[in-house]
RNA sequence: GGGCGUUUAGCUCAGCUGGUUUAGAGCAUCUGCCUUACAAGCAGAGGGUCUGCGGUUCGAAUCCGUAAACGCCCACCA
């Protein structure tokens, strides 16, 4: 390859070792007798395109997976996507709307005509986009939440649990997006602080229950009556105006003193007509508002609960994309509201306070803040509605899947989501899981033809419904339950999440096969990573169908990543166009730069704010491996290892591969702790520091000198080990290199396949390796004093220096360095000297000596020294101190003692001979 | 209204069960260098009374209490 480049070309490389890969087949897994690691991924959108979410997320699953493999594990990452019923649903009715297509105007199957085909059109995408970034998924895997195996599990499951009772048929107070016209799970409702009014409405007492003026009389004084010309009226305070409707009662706190002489009345819903009861329950907070609430049963989830205690009608006067329906109104009633029949909600709410003004039945209007419900998709406010959805049970399932969590079986990080994850729990409610959608697993609910007719779908007796995997199945059901086999299948579709919980398990067809042996190897899957905004949807419901349906956890591990933002903390999105395009970056830095970039600054479970010039970090890294690359092979290597640096090379080696011993052990320690960050850093400063920065320049031969064999070799070792290590983080160049590096891997070979801990490296003992690396500390000390003395007196690199020391020093000095050691000299008294542990050395300036200058030097260290001692005598003349403190630690405050002594005698006598000078 | 988390150099963060030469890293900054691998680089330097207050202790960034700021999650107050 070409090396004469001094920078690194990313782009040429990335495509071609991607081909290699999938040519030589080296992300495929299948069981065998290594040990398996397997990680699901989040399945993307099938329509979705990648985002700086993803780039952060895939990243990650993909340094843990080519770690695993590295590590000599059977990695197996399988991909695929997720249908999104409702997202996509919208994408292509947006589309077929584009086109002059109703989806109203379409059947079923000629809308799933339109959807499959967008699916084909659109899907898989981001699949692709995943290779740019350089993800190692089975691609031979890849799966898709509504293809066949994952819909039949998903349909098994359904009657599996039907049959168990834990699924069931109901009339509730569900969300509606009256966008989409489907209900939502209370996990798809996102509430948002709005600024609002709150409306106090006049209810006049009606005619029907008079109140006199001495009745009034008779009422305690704190009783809060209004009274206007035209008689006694009750105040009611509401946000939603528009839901007068629907009024059937109001209600009030039967020790609320302020009401009391409501009790028993009825009141005029204004506008309406309707004559409603006052009723008394103790939910109404006395001293909210007026204390007086307006129960609408069918329109609010507490009025509904309200209703049904107090056996309240309720009128739904919405159609289900929140128009007013006026025909839901009494007869007699409709004549009055008529002309707000088929308005918009919000605009009704408009007019309504208008209309009520006019009248003079508002009292006042306040400001308020409150929350509304936003439907998650489509951005739309919920409109709480009474409808016939399928629900699970979900007590049963929270009691599986708390304990496992809870005693870390399955282990969160970071830990502090277990809370969040047991808050839930604890308040489980049920999962709404049908939608009104198409684009889905349709309910395998079937109702007899006839008796349906008969009595409408919400009188339909729950006994007769029909829950079967097939059509076929359910009409020999229905004939051996007396029933007509004229079957209707239920016209609702599943919750994505009601696929994608079973994910882990039916990506290896685990549901129907739960023995095959496929699922028995690969599961439980090792980690998941994913963001805490879907630990309620996706990673608990995981865990509960992990449980019930494989009796284990699904994963051991979840990784919650955080969100990504800019650098000025905001969430990246679209309308604020602060998300760079993924694709654009890796254009610019190549991808092993962007994964760089995003894992520098992404500690697990802190939100990541990106910035731009990260990647340039990870492409500047790249191209500093390049030239190391460039170096070493440059090398003319001799024949023999006859060189005179022999001894200083092998030192060198030996220091090296206890770096490089120490700094994969913490590597390792940090992967364990899913640290990934941190241990990209220990290699960036391994490579950066010690690799290139020291080792490189002892051992490298001097301008035209060959390298002798062994050095040679020993580098490639290192160079090799050193690839490995980051071949996780960065996978494209470290494969390039590898290749380059060891011209003996054949095709077909990858570095991804070399087991982290080959036989190159050359072990040395814990015991060595430490003195080693304090040795070369201290070595790394005296050359950095020298080149500040240097720096600092402007002295240029020709001109050779002399460093004298007491004792004696590696020649390795020399080199660093550039200067000669002279051992035992006589310190002159123009000298700069300095200390290293309780060593002094001195470096002769002659010329270049600026007295002063150096005096001030020495008396602000010697100062320094003095208050640290000053420090450490306070501690050591504490009898308490002394008496209290472990041994180990009076000891250390006792070397610190000795040292800094030695160094301020040192230095008095410097300053002392300088001032003679 | 509950619960959780965060607050350490200009920025992003380490600092685990209190004591490791009077607080570390990366980036950014400043100074000097185009030194025959790399200016996408090299060498050197500066920069923090660890959010405030109180307590425990011989000793606190670290433990406890409290206040403030910011952030997140949950909850049916119209």
């Amino acid at each position: 390859m070409e090396t004469t480049s001094t920078t690194y070309n990313p782009s040429a490389s990335e495509s071609r070792w991607y081909q290699y890969w999938l040519d030589n087949n080296l992300f495929h897994s299948q069981p065998d007798q290594r040990e398996p690691y397997t990680v699901v991924i989040p399945p993307p959108n099938v329509t979705g395109v990648l985002h700086m979410g993803h780039v952060l997320n895939e990243t990650i699953q993909d340094i843990l997976v080519r770690r695993a493999r590295l590590e000599g594990k059977n990695a197996c990452w399988v991909p695929g996507t997720d249908h999104a019923s409702i997202a996509t649903e919208a994408k292509v009715i947006k589309r077929l709307k584009e086109q002059g297509i109703n989806k109203s105007d379409l059947t079923r199957e000629e809308f799933l005509k339109h959807a499959w085909a967008w699916t084909d059109e659109h899907g898989g995408i981001i699949l692709k986009q995943l290779r740019r970034l350089g993800c190692s998924c089975d691609w031979d895997r890849t799966a898709f939440t509504m293809d066949d195996t994952r819909s039949r599990a998903v349909i098994h499951v359904f009657c599996d649990l039907y049959r168990k009772g834990l699924i069931y048929r109901g009339l509730r107070m569900v969300n509606w997006d009256p966008e989409r016209q489907t209900a939502l799970s209370d996990e798809e409702v996102i509430y948002h602080d709005e600024h609002s009014h709150l409306y106090y409405l006049k209810y006049r007492v009606s005619p029907t229950t008079p109140i006199t003026e001495q009745e009034v009389n008779a009422f305690a004084a704190d009783n809060v009556i209004h009274k206007d010309e035209k008689g006694y009226y009750a105040v009611v305070a509401t946000t939603r105006p528009e839901t007068i409707f629907g009024d059937i009662a109001v209600c009030i706190n039967p020790k609320d003193p302020a009401n009391q002489w409501l009790k028993g009345k009825k009141v005029i819903v204004p506008l309406v007509g309707r004559e409603i009861p006052i009723i008394e329950d103790r939910y109404v907070e006395i001293g909210f508002g007026t204390g007086c609430l307006k129960v609408t049963p069918a329109h609010d989830v507490n009025d509904y609960a309200l209703g049904q205690k107090y056996n309240l009608r309720s009128i739904d006067i919405f159609t289900p994309d929140a128009h007013l329906n006026m025909s839901a109104l009494e007869d007699e009633l409709q004549a009055n509201v008529g002309k707000y029949n088929g308005m918009d909600r919000f605009d009704c709410r408009k007019q309504i306070v208008e209309d009520l003004k006019q009248m003079e039945l508002v009292e006042k209007v306040e400001d308020y803040d409150n929350k509304v419900g936003y439907s998650e998709r489509t951005n739309v406010p919920i409109e709480p509605r009474l409808s016939l959805q399928w629900f699970i049970r979900m007590q049963h399932f929270a009691d599986i899947a708390l304990p496992p969590v809870m005693n870390d079986d399955i282990v969160f990080y970071p830990q502090k989501y277990k809370n969040t994850y047991r808050n839930w729990l604890e308040n489980i409610k049920d999962w709404c899981i049908s939608r009104q959608l198409w684009w889905g697993h349709r309910i395998p609910a079937y109702y007899d033809a006839d008796l349906l007719a008969q009595t409408g779908l919400e009188t339909y007796p729950a006994d007769k419904i029909i829950v079967s995997e097939s059509l076929e199945d359910a009409q020999t059901m229905a004939s051996a339950m007396g029933l007509s086999t004229n079957l209707v299948q239920d016209e609702g579709a599943l919750d994505t999440w009601f696929s994608s919980w079973l994910w882990p398990i039916s990506l290896f067809d685990g549901i129907e096969h739960p023995e095959n042996k496929e699922i028995q190897y690969y599961y439980p899957t090792a980690d998941l990573v994913t963001g805490p905004d879907i630990i309620f949807f996706w990673v608990a419901r995981m865990i509960m169908a992990g449980y019930e349906y494989m009796g284990n956890m699904p994963f051991k591990h979840v990784y919650f990543t955080g969100i990504v933002r800019d650098k000025l903390g905001r969430k990246m999105s679209k309308s604020l166009g602060n998300s760079p395009d993924p694709l654009d970056l890796i254009d610019r830095y190549g991808a092993d730069g962007v994964r760089m970039g995003m894992m520098l600054s992404a500690p697990a479970g802190n939100d990541i704010l990106f910035d731009e010039s990260l990647c340039e970090q990870g492409r500047n890294f790249c191209n500093k491996i390049w030239n190391c690359f460039r170096l070493v092979k440059g090398w003319q290597v001799a024949e023999t290892d006859d060189n005179t640096n022999k001894t200083q090379n092998d030192y060198a080696i030996r220091w090296f591969t206890a770096k490089l011993q120490q700094a994969q052990a913490e590597v390792a320690d940090l992967f364990g702790k899913y640290r990934l960050s941190e241990a990209l850093m220990t290699v960036y400063k391994l490579y950066t520091d010690e690799f290139s920065g020291w080792y490189l320049e002892m051992i490298k031969p001097a301008y035209q000198q060959p390298i002798d064999l062994s050095t040679y070799e020993a580098t490639i070792n290192f160079f090799d080990a050193l690839l490995r290590l980051l071949h996780p983080f960065m996978p494209f160049i470290t494969e390039e290199l590898w290749h380059s590096l060891r011209p003996e891997a054949t095709e077909g070979k990858s570095i991804m396949n070399a087991t982290l801990c080959g036989n190159q490296e050359v072990g040395i003992k814990s015991r060595e390796a430490g003195l080693i690396i304090d040795e070369v500390e201290t070595l790394k000390e005296i050359v950095t004093n020298i080149r500040a003395i240097r720096a600092q007196k402007n002295i240029p690199l020709k001109e050779k220096m002399t460093l004298v020391s007491p004792v004696k020093v590696n020649g390795l000095v020399e080199k660093m360095a550039q200067c000669e050691i002279q051992v035992g000299g006589e310190k002159s008294a123009t000298s700069a000297s300095f200390i290293v542990g309780t060593t002094e050395y001195s470096v002769p300036l002659d010329r270049f000596i600026n007295v002063e200058d150096e005096l001030r030097k020495l008396e602000a260290d010697l100062q320094h020294q003095e208050g640290f001692l000053k420090g450490v005598m306070a501690k050591l003349n504490n009898e308490k101190f002394v008496a209290h403190a472990k041994p180990e630690v009076v000891e250390l405050e006792r070397k610190k003692q000795h040292d800094a002594e030695t160094r301020i005698e040192v230095l008095r006598k410097s300053i002392a001979a300088l001032k003679g000078a």
